[in-house]
Parts: C-alpha cells; sequence; structure tokens
DNA sequence: ATACATTATGGGTAGTTGTGGGTAATTATA
DNA sequence: TATAATTACCCACAACTACCCATAATGTAT
C-alpha cells in the first residue's frame, strides 16, 4: 500500500513471452487507482519506448488534447501522432497486458524488456536502446539537468 | 524522542542478511513521524551509496517531478534518472526494510553496512567505500568549507 | 543484581508473483 | 460458409516475498 495512487517509480526487467504479452510490476498493478479497471493506455512513447497511462489519467490528457486547435499544423500532426496507436489494454489475471505488435515494432521489443515507473506513467524500453538514449541526453544538457535539479531536489 | 521528526542524525553499524534485509536502527524510527506509516523510499545516492527519504518527503518530490512535462527532453532524463531506482518499503514488526538487489549492487553492499542519519535523509554505506569517499573529499581545501561557513552557522 | 523490555539477527512458511503454455471464443480471410 | 488466424481466458508451477516466530544481545527499571 502505498500513499499515492497513479504514482509509479522504480525499474524492473521482465520478459515479453511469444504472444507479445508483458506483465505489469506487481507494485505498480497495487498503485493503480482502482477507477481504472486494471486499464493502462499504451501508446508511442517520445522516445523510442512505450508509455502506459492509467486509463482514467489518459482520460484528461484526451481532454487536454481538444483544446489544441486544429488551424495549427502542428497541433495537427501532433494530436495524431499521440493519439494514432493509443490503445486501452486490461491486465490479465496474471497481471499481463498485451502490446500490440504496431508498439513492439516501434520501441524494438525482444524477450528483454525494462519497466520504468516514470511518477505519472510507466515506460516500457528495449534495454539497449535505454542505455543509449540516457547516454546521449546526459552528454547534451548536463547543465540543464543541473539546474533542474537544483530547483528540485532537497 | 527528537525534537524535530524526519531528522535523522548519527553513525549505526547494521548487518545485512542473506535476504537484502537490513534494520532500520530504532532511533531513527522513532524519529519517523507517523503519517509516513513506517515507509521509506530508497533509491541511489548521489555518492555510491542507498538514500532512504521518509516517505512523505519523498512525496513532495514526486509532487514537483510531476509538473515538468514530458515534451521536454530533459525533463524526461531528468524525470527517469531520478525515479528510476526508486521504491517505496515499509519496514517489517523487526524494524528492517529490503533493499532490492539493484541498489545492493550499486552500492557494493556485502554483510557489514553504516547507516548515517543525513538530516533530512538516511545514507547507507559499503564501510570500505565511505572511507575511501571521505578521505577523498578531505583533500578538499578548505576555501570551499570557509564558503559553507557564510551560509550556515554552526 | 535481577527481572523485564527492547533490539538486532536468523530462519520457516504460506501466499503472491512471474512465466509458460493450453483451449475456447472471436475475428478475419478465402 | 468454411477455414485460418487472432484474441481472451484458464491452468500449472517455480521462484520469490511478506509475514511470522525464535533467540541472543542489549538496554532499563526496580
Amino acid at each position: 500500500m502505498t500513499i499515492n495512487k497513479n504514482t509509479f517509480t522504480g525499474e524492473y526487467s521482465y520478459s515479453i513471452d511469444t504472444k507479445g504479452r508483458i506483465n505489469i510490476p506487481a507494485k505498480f498493478r497495487n498503485d493503480l487507482a482502482n477507477d481504472n479497471e486494471k486499464s493502462f493506455v499504451i501508446t508511442k512513447g517520445m522516445d523510442s519506448c512505450v508509455y502506459a497511462y492509467p486509463a482514467i489519467v489518459w482520460q484528461s490528457i484526451e481532454n487536454e488534447l481538444k483544446k489544441l486547435s486544429s488551424l495549427s499544423n502542428v497541433n495537427r500532426s501532433f494530436v495524431r501522432n499521440t493519439v494514432r496507436y493509443a490503445s486501452m489494454v486490461k491486465y490479465d489475471k496474471q497481471g499481463r497486458i498485451a502490446i500490440t505488435p504496431n508498439l513492439i515494432n516501434y520501441a524494438n521489443l525482444n524477450k528483454e524488456a525494462l519497466i520504468i515507473g516514470m511518477v505519472n506513467k510507466i515506460e516500457i524500453w528495449n534495454p539497449d536502446l535505454l542505455e543509449k538514449v540516457d547516454n546521449l541526453s546526459q552528454k547534451i544538457d548536463s547543465s540543464q539537468i543541473d539546474e533542474l535539479a537544483n530547483k528540485i531536489i532537497l
């Protein structure tokens, strides 16, 4: 039992089976508020990973997206790309969700997968890819990271 | 009973058992405010040690992180690095927490471990490592200490 | 000093979790 | 419509974890 619902932290290593299923860590399932009815919305992440939002959190994101005027070119393609590959999935009795082939392909997922709690959402990664992306962004943005660190960490 | 809750000082030597469990010093358990529900959040420390924050202290960190939009590259990697190895742990009837294999590995923890109160958080160290890091930092010239002296009155 | 309470540490056990695979129902395809 | 492919749901089981109890060491009060 944690204090904050729909809030995820930590890194877990899980395997994706031949049917494209992956386990949602027991801890995350416990952190998921009941009104989500065991459902996440999975979609393309900003980096080459899969995002999984609690169903009701996704709903509020949809509401935000509705506010973006479609007159703007940028808005249109942004909305299209975020929504296009989104699908609601419910975890089964064993706690697994099925990842769509689209997303498996996009995130380059093989047998091994890393699941990372990102506070309000979950990321599913190919471990090798994550390492690359991580190294890269740390080199580029270290000064900005330090700036953030000064604001947030005690 | 101390005056300030969620405030830790002092050094203690404890052993980590074969299950990865370590005792939270009785004094620290008493210093932990009740609304933490006997829970800490453990994560990677700045040096090669494990940090343990009182759960509610960590919660306020999480709330800050939630405000950062994932559209920014810098924000993403900052959030990821901050929460990636964080997990909430509750101490059992004997007053022990279980340290995740990830963190045991990162901090090079064996049987012996040093627990140090660091005011708003706790550090868990491999004693040998701490000694090395400590020797290193003692070589830092005293001018920097003088600088600190301007900020804090002892 | 003695009795009692608390603390630190080890280990056992029942229940949970992660993983594979099977089968029936549903959907797609020819 | 018949058949193939996909999906949803079920069971099995090894590994792990949470929870409980035991015991020795330490601390505390009378």
